[in-house]
DNA sequence: CAGGTTACCTCGACAAGCGAGGTAACCTGT
DNA sequence: ACAGGTTACCTCGCTTGTCGAGGTAACCTG
């Protein structure tokens, strides 16, 4: 809700799309409500910004879709998680600890 | 470096600025010096995401500035936290609490 | 007096996230 | 039968923060 939340998200969705997808492939409407549901109140993830990702994240092959039939029997685009895609998980979570230590060193020092 | 770090600064350079301040007032330059030592190898402050942020939350009233000399005699615009500023701080700190545990709670759960 | 540092500023490019718009299939209640 | 809600997808233009590259000026040192 706070417009910072949008901004601090940025660089954070990709990996939070991909850590989903180490449980198995998901559709992106899924996906969405997994996250929302695990993160807990405050996180909303908007389907403008949903499915790009996806589509951004298939194009570097982190990920590869496939059509099938949701649980409700509805079409629904599967998403599974490539090696590649593995990979940059990987990178990026040690990337956001980093992160998240530097910034922690300046707001709560000593 | 990675450029996800330049994404993820987004929505943070504000609150590490904010913070530096609680220190006293400092001027643009000893601020980016300042943060980039604090935060240690990872973190560059550009000068062209600095000056415009202090701009920025100078129009917000978060910070005021005054001309004035540097420790080496050069002229310097030296920021300092108003009220206000405080104020936001101590609420994007929360805010960045509670994300960063959003986050993590998807990243590394159980 | 050349070169480096300190200290400021500006501008355009880039890109992610958002909001609002849309489509279509399906289910439920009346 | 049909209205309304949900599931599930997609697209488009807007906004906004960061970056890189450009610039100015004062000062110090060799």
């Amino acid at each position: 809700m706070p417009s910072t939340t949008r901004d601090r998200l940025r660089g954070t969705l990709d990996i939070l799309i991909l850590r989903t997808l180490t449980w198995g492939p998901r559709h992106g409407y899924a996906i969405g409500r997994w996250l929302e549901e695990t993160a807990g109140p405050g996180l909303t993830i908007e389907e403008g910004s949903l499915y790009p990702s996806l589509y951004r994240m298939e194009q570097r092959h982190w990920i590869s879709s496939e059509w099938g039939r949701s649980e409700l029997g509805r079409e629904a685009k599967f998403y599974k998680l490539t090696a590649a895609g593995r990979k940059q998980l990987k990178a990026e979570t040690a990337e956001w600890q980093a992160f998240i230590a530097m910034i922690s060193r300046v707001l709560v020092p000593e």
